[in-house]
DNA sequence: TACTTATGCGACATATAATGTCTTAACAAA
DNA sequence: TTTGTTAAGACATTATATGTCGCATAAGTA
């Protein structure tokens, strides 16, 4: 039993492929923990652990070194190198704007321990390393609405399994309670909603945001389908995604500073730039959707961006109404 | 030595509090992984990783009921549960879009193992949870710069040992060789950006988008610091945020169709709404920093909205010139 | 209520696994 | 070459894991 914690112990420590670790190293971080076996069990254990865990052994040079192969199945107990735990820190900022962590408690645990990689390998440093990551947000950052996840886990479990639940939705006109039929959950920025129809409204599809759900109860009714129910469709045929267009031709003139960081980062695959006028303007082309986001993103350049084409969409960006 | 592994198996299938498994279950499942113990060793593996691990026994009941405490330390291994699986494939897709992946194996790995558990139960679902999902991008969608991985990898090293790096950088002029002094990292939408110097310039900080390093080769040399330099505050004084002034008093009038998504996700903390004309509008105040991001957010509804305060950004946003 | 079945758990004997020690051979560094 | 370090085989010993049986109690059923 201790046992088996000790080769937990050991193979937390063991890092990811390029990197190894020597026979001391691991008696050195064992003997840390608190557990004092002789080399040769340790020696044994690593030939043990291999197969089952995909270790590998790098035997050209001695002292071997050990290592969690790259496929391994069970790498993710695989020790959280610096380079890795910066990253996962970066993961994190980026998701804390988007989804309650709350809710993901493994990866909650996951940050926690890179947290302290980090804190451990800090000491000799010049600047610590949470002086030297910051994200700075590309756009608006709207606040999350607060959410009970115990009521968006349980309307998310009625979902997945095709049931129905009885609710309470607050909406302007108050609290009201209905039956609902879950479809599906479309996230949008920091907001999820929920993609159903109620049973006494079965033609009309609503898509409410989670948050507004003030309790669930599950039913052990299956949910009905509206006919041919397809949610990739549905969002295609525009009922979210303010889809206005398909695949329009869009031909956008930058000013060279405006458009210049679409030389690396692209809208799209389809697109193309022409640099005119001598080097001030680009003219991007794209084959994009038209979307309400897209209008928005248009009208952000202001003045330093002319739309070309599509026509009708000269006038409106013009008229400045997305 | 198969013990250990049977365990393993075990606490994998074991999920997180308020769910829980019973004997029979967990008998089942180690049979179907080829494990065939009698129940008595079952129960006393309970027993004895119930501390080491963190678990909970539901004894008011018979069957008992087993699973992972919220705050066990260990709860990683536990069972990712349909709920949080999806929730997982959620995130996954949000930070496809901003990360790639092959840099975090770890968290590859674990939207593996999501996949799996969402696969595994869907059989006898209406549609798919595939289906059930979706992602409705809120901003504008760039496409994430190629990055070679092993190179930022390394640089991002050199950054966390405060270590100098000879690299190879592609800037519109050509490809150049320098030492760099690799002093932050900020995330900024699809792309990384490198705060740093170059050794025969000391005085001008450069943020270079880490993509566009060919080479990394790390020194020996610890990095010269510019005196009392400090990530945040070079960050606030500017020259990364584009920061135009820091806290600003803004005011805005939408028109109520446009500001209403506000009340349930503010764009600050400070933010305060009114509404005026008759319901028609809604006038919204805030503090706030004043960033080209708030600028271009500001332009993106058009005519729906209107500056009130400050007077200089009222000029700037009706010039259209952010 | 009385009956049956399922479940948990203590006790015990036995088989299996884990561990330390000693040894030899191979390798690396001086 | 010499010296120190590392890997790995052999073996005895201890510790642990496991199945079986029995009993008490809880849940389900007539």
């Amino acid at each position: 039993m201790d046992t088996t914690i000790r080769y937990l112990e050991m193979l937390q420590f063991l890092p990811r492929y390029p990197r190894k670790k020597s026979l001391s190293e691991i008696r050195d971080h064992l003997n840390t923990c608190g557990y004092k076996v002789s080399d040769r069990t340790i020696q044994r254990d690593l030939k043990k652990l291999e197969t089952p865990f995909g270790l590998i052994c790098d035997d050209r040079s001695i002292p071997f070194g050990w290592s969690f192969s790259q496929v391994a199945r069970r790498g993710d107990i695989a020790e959280i190198d610096e380079n890795e735990a910066l990253l996962l820190m970066l993961v994190r900022d980026h998701l804390h704007e988007i989804i309650p962590l709350e809710q993901l408690p493994r990866m909650n645990l996951m940050f926690n321990r890179a947290t302290k990689v980090l804190n451990a390998n800090n000491h000799e440093k010049i600047h610590g390393w949470k002086n030297k990551i910051k994200i700075k947000p590309a756009f608006m950052n709207y606040m999350r609405p607060k959410t009970e996840s115990e009521i968006s886990s349980s309307i998310i479990e009625c979902l997945l399994n095709d049931k129905q639940f009885e609710g309470e939705y607050r909406s302007r006109n108050g609290l009201s309670k209905h039956i609902y039929n879950p479809l599906g959950l479309v996230s949008h920025g920091v907001s999820q909603r929920l993609i159903c129809y109620r049973k006494t409204n079965i033609d009309t599809i609503l898509h409410l945001p989670l948050h507004r759900f003030q309790s669930c109860q599950p039913l052990k009714d299956d949910i009905c389908l509206p006919d041919n129910f397809d949610l990739e469709q549905y969002l295609e045929a525009g009922q979210i995604e303010y889809l206005y267009q398909k695949d329009i031709q869009l031909k956008l003139q930058f000013t060279h500073e405006a458009g210049q960081h679409l030389f690396e980062t692209p809208i799209d695959p389809s697109q193309e730039i022409e640099i005119t006028n001598d080097g001030k303007n680009l003219l991007v082309k794209a084959t994009i959707h038209d979307t309400e986001t897209l209008r928005r993103w248009i009208l952000g350049f202001g003045v330093k961006v002319k739309v070309i084409e599509p026509k009708y969409l000269v006038k409106e960006i013009a008229m400045g109404n997305p």
